[in-house]
DNA sequence: AGCCGGCTTTGACCCAGGTCAACTCGGCGT
DNA sequence: ACGCCGAGTTGACCTGGGTCAAAGCCGGCT
């Protein structure tokens, strides 16, 4: 754990800092940490008292959640240039809701969230980006909530399929799973063992043809109508 | 519909005002206006352009999403003093992620998004306590999530009703659901008949006793023993 | 090259809870 | 009082997807 510079690049992405001047800029940019996260490698645990927000620089994060059985669900997973945990920053009880464990070697920026907190009382216009942002998250986890109550297995994988669908791409669109099966099973409330069959199942069916990590949609009208 | 005037106490139980002077409130006061629900009325519904938050003055308020063949989930049963439709103030789309109807005949009072918006840019305290409360819905949500994929309909069940004992209460609880079954059953996301079931099955184990809508908790730390 | 360990897949089986349908019950209006 | 209506209950049945166990499969390491 080092000191950490950020490129302008990078800084411009983290949209949380764009309504800060020059000077909180700076106070931020003090406060920031670089984080090596090996594969496996535990972030933060549900439950401890969150004291810094994170971006992530290069990897991938999962957040989860634990049941006292040991079951998994992953919540969320994160990818580089995403920002996680700056939505507890108000917590009256300042804890972390769900737990981060590295998926694979990452490298994490820590920034340090009661300073962050005071800024927010300067800026009006983070304070409201901020709350853009939680409004979001809180709608997404409404439509999950949707997704996970209203709708099957088969449902939620196609949803994700199309959603990962890059943009642009209209001819026979191929998807590159960077994260393995199993976390995109858990994301999705599914068990490894339905997610292969559910992708056998299309593949039977012609709708997708699976090539270890990649996945071809072969008919992008057929899976929309299966919704 | 008729323009609103609130109690000094009502002001007070709405915790979104208390960092509002008097011009502020005035302010909103004025943008104030009572609706009459009758059962089963629906106040707006998923998807409609927000202009107003709400909050219920007596009644039942339930918000639902549906599924485009027709499914019913309760996302969340509104109960008088609270407010409800505020969090959404800054989606960037401002639309309602979800639809409202009251459950029995109930009346809310709705106030001017735009108003409580620009009034927002004023009060750094209203703006930290909204962000507060949507931290915590935000959580909420996190648990149901939890709730839904890592446990099963009776644990559900039982975390409500233990939710539901009146605070002080320690010997053999009641609990009067205020609310149809079939309501608190969605809200679970549980089919009505299986909330029934579950129901008998802990009062054959002498857990409970169900008298209509009158659940005496024969046994609490046995029910704590089901989680 | 060969082995090991972690994913992933496949098969067999099972069960929580959903679906469908019939029946009960309490409240309400006439 | 009666009949109706919507909510709740109960029974029979079914199935999506979870569980358990046994292979495959691939990539890294020695």
């Amino acid at each position: 754990m080092k000191h950490a510079t950020l490129t302008p690049e990078e800084l411009h992405a983290v949209y949380l800092f764009s309504g800060l001047n020059e000077n909180q800029l700076q106070a931020m940019l003090e406060t920031a940490y670089s984080i090596e996260l090996a594969p496996r490698e535990i972030l933060f645990e549900a439950g401890q008292s969150a004291g810094h927000f994170y971006l992530l620089r290069s990897g991938q994060i999962k957040l989860f959640s634990l049941s006292d059985s040991g079951d998994e669900k992953v919540v969320e997973i994160i990818y580089p240039g995403e920002t996680f945990a700056e939505a507890i920053t108000f917590m009256t009880q300042h804890n972390y809701p769900v737990s981060a464990e590295a998926i694979s070697a990452s490298e994490v920026i820590s920034f340090d969230m009661n300073v962050f907190r005071r800024l927010l009382e300067e800026s009006r216009e983070t304070c409201m980006r901020l709350m853009a942002d939680m409004s979001r998250r809180l709608r997404k986890r409404i439509a999950e909530i949707n997704n996970l109550t209203l709708h099957n297995a088969t449902y939620r994988l196609v949803v994700y399929l199309l959603e990962q669908i890059p943009p642009g791409v209209v001819e026979l669109p191929e998807i590159h799973l960077g994260t393995p099966k199993s976390v995109i099973a858990s994301r999705l409330s599914i068990q490894p063992e339905t997610f292969s069959r559910i992708l056998g199942k299309l593949a039977r069916q012609k709708l997708i043809r699976v090539h270890q990590n990649t996945i071809t949609l072969l008919d992008v009208d057929g899976l929309r109508a299966l919704l």
